[in-house]
DNA sequence: GTTAGCACTCATTGAGAAAGAGTGCTAAAC
DNA sequence: GTTTAGCACTCTTTCTCAATGAGTGCTAAC
């Protein structure tokens, strides 16, 4: 299909994408002729835009209405047409300005400076530790049945949750535990000390070795569902001011989509593993509460092997040519950022 | 003001004020007197109507329509009018539901409870470990320059953060910062506990003691700022289902007021030291973007001396015979369920 | 003090007219 | 054969105007 285009449809399919972008309002030949230098009369733009619609790129709401592109059309616009422009120095400030927070407030921040920079929703996904390195690992007696579990890892993270126990194991126990499970985790990624765990596990060993299993029991559980898949959006209201939100159930729908945010994470996911930058135009967005949004969304990836998700959520009718290259750079920029943490 | 009303002005005020909270539509004279039976014709209703609009209780948006109560009119209904209906079980069921989970679930839990069951947005203040009894600190190394902070309330929550160090404190002066600040700082309140490191600070010893200037860095900074002030509001979307918010410009105001949390933070704030429930009817919420929004909210407090802030937000027009006394009965509960955690 | 009657007000609804934008087609021009 | 000018046509948007209907306030009677 992409073939079938002309040269001279694919500038004008790109004239019609631009405008719409800018505008909101269907492109009309006229305002085409006038607005690019195309040496091209009225009539023959809309012969070639008659062409354009016949293969799907644009559509009109109505008979005496200019055109929109379509999603397919976004999708061609964005693959192949659009120039990348530069992004300017705000995002690199907003970084500099995080420095020296929490990573809470980092991810959050993030989030607001990709929605202040793109003005509109700015989402950051929490970095998954499972392909980080373990560094250590340490257990802490709380009290008589709490014990406090804390990982760190060779980037320099940290994370603790605590363990409510059956019995209470008294202090020195828990410092040869502590010993005895860094000895044996050591220099692994947190991915394969939970295997390693389940493995050991269903060992025999640990059915008749008290310490041992005891040392197993308080790992694993130091270990499973650490906080992961959290999301922030940051800025959401701003693609309210859109004007094709401008009506009330759409509005309550998206209203609702960000409640619930777990249709958005399914949609990172994908994400995390993927090389590289991801568009997501309007259904592929795959919920009708975001109907007509797209997302720009990238991995972030630090040395240490924390990876996550950031991007851009708006209305399908977004500047690709700027959105895009924000995200990119802000995936770079978060990769950096969570070493110097 | 009060004195003014008649005992018939006070029951055609509660039928106003009834009807319109079922309806949402201006009540006119006549439909008073079909619904309720109070043996006078619409005529005299009129009258008497005039008389509590003169007051101030209620108003007409324009000639040709009903009347609305005023925020005074609420006031004085939710006053003395009310009467209250007992909560359901739902919102004990509720409670039972999320037995067994972290700290920050059962906030978000009771959040979409209070929401389910009233049908308006929940709201949840984090406990405030201010008003606890502390029990011990201790401070364990992590890395290099890293110290993790660990918090335990005489009421057995934790609280831990991670530290950042000018220099390395090697882990055995760690052991012996641990015991010289649990020495000091036993069984008082968090909030006399930062008191007393502010004075400590301030005087002479701690100029030329390194050890005890160490102890004091560390302990002002593992309770400086404590994960306080987090708010969870669950179910916002269904304040947008009301027919008073089917206006862009309003539902627009309202996301933008869920978004930045701060000014509900402010008003609950206002709660948590009070005695019993409180109603913010209207301005009162003092927020442009929260108008036509009232707040019922309550103090929550556990026997180790937790509080924190619930309650539910909705419109104006809100059932208050049965928000109030659901609010009321979830910040019993929600201190029960604390002490259980 | 209470009520019936009635003129009056004002939001809401729907129909119809006018305006405006843009198209598609046809026939002429290059 | 491609491009363009001209023109009728379609459809949305906006405005006005009248009809409708709910509810009031006032007056006079009970």
């Amino acid at each position: 299909m992409n073939e079938e285009l002309t040269e001279r449809g694919r500038r004008i399919l790109e004239a019609i994408v631009e405008d719409f972008i800018e505008s909101g309002e269907p492109v009309g030949s006229r305002s085409i002729t006038r607005r690019h230098k195309l040496n091209l009369s009225p009539a023959t733009v809309r012969n070639v835009m008659a062409d354009l619609e016949e293969a799907g790129f644009i559509y009109s709401p109505h008979t005496s209405a200019g055109r929109i592109p379509t999603e397919k059309g976004y999708r061609l616009y964005v693959n192949t047409l659009a120039r990348f422009q530069e992004p300017g120095v705000e995002l690199e400030r907003g970084f500099e300005r995080l420095e020296g927070t929490g990573l809470e407030e980092r991810l959050q921040g993030v989030g607001r400076i990709l929605s202040g920079v793109s003005s509109y929703a700015g989402i950051v996904s929490a970095p998954s530790f499972d392909a980080t390195v373990f560094s250590s690992i340490r257990f802490v007696r709380i009290s008589e049945r709490k014990v406090l579990a804390v990982l760190v890892s060779s980037s320099g993270m940290v994370q603790n949750r605590i363990i409510c126990t059956d019995e209470d194991i008294p202090a020195d126990k828990l410092e040869r535990i502590t010993n005895f499970v860094n000895g044996k985790l050591n220099n692994l990624t947190i991915r394969e000390v939970k295997k390693l765990i389940l493995r050991e596990m269903s060992e025999e060993k640990a059915h008749y070795d008290e310490l041992y299993f005891q040392a197993l029991t308080l790992s694993r559980r130091a270990f499973e569902n650490m906080a992961e898949g959290e999301v922030f959006i940051e800025g959401a209201s701003n693609i309210l001011e859109q004007p094709e939100f401008a009506n009330l159930e759409r509005m309550k729908r998206m209203f609702r989509a960000f409640e619930q945010k777990s249709l958005l994470v399914r949609l990172l996911e994908q994400c995390r593993t993927a090389e590289g930058m991801r568009v997501f135009i309007g259904r592929e967005v795959e919920s009708q509460m975001l109907e007509g949004c797209s997302l720009v969304a990238t991995a972030y990836t630090s040395a240490g092997g924390l990876t996550g998700v950031l991007g851009v959520l708006g209305p399908s009718r977004m500047p690709y040519s700027v959105v895009i290259p924000l995200v990119v750079r802000a995936g770079v920029l978060m990769g950096r950022f969570l070493e110097a943490g």
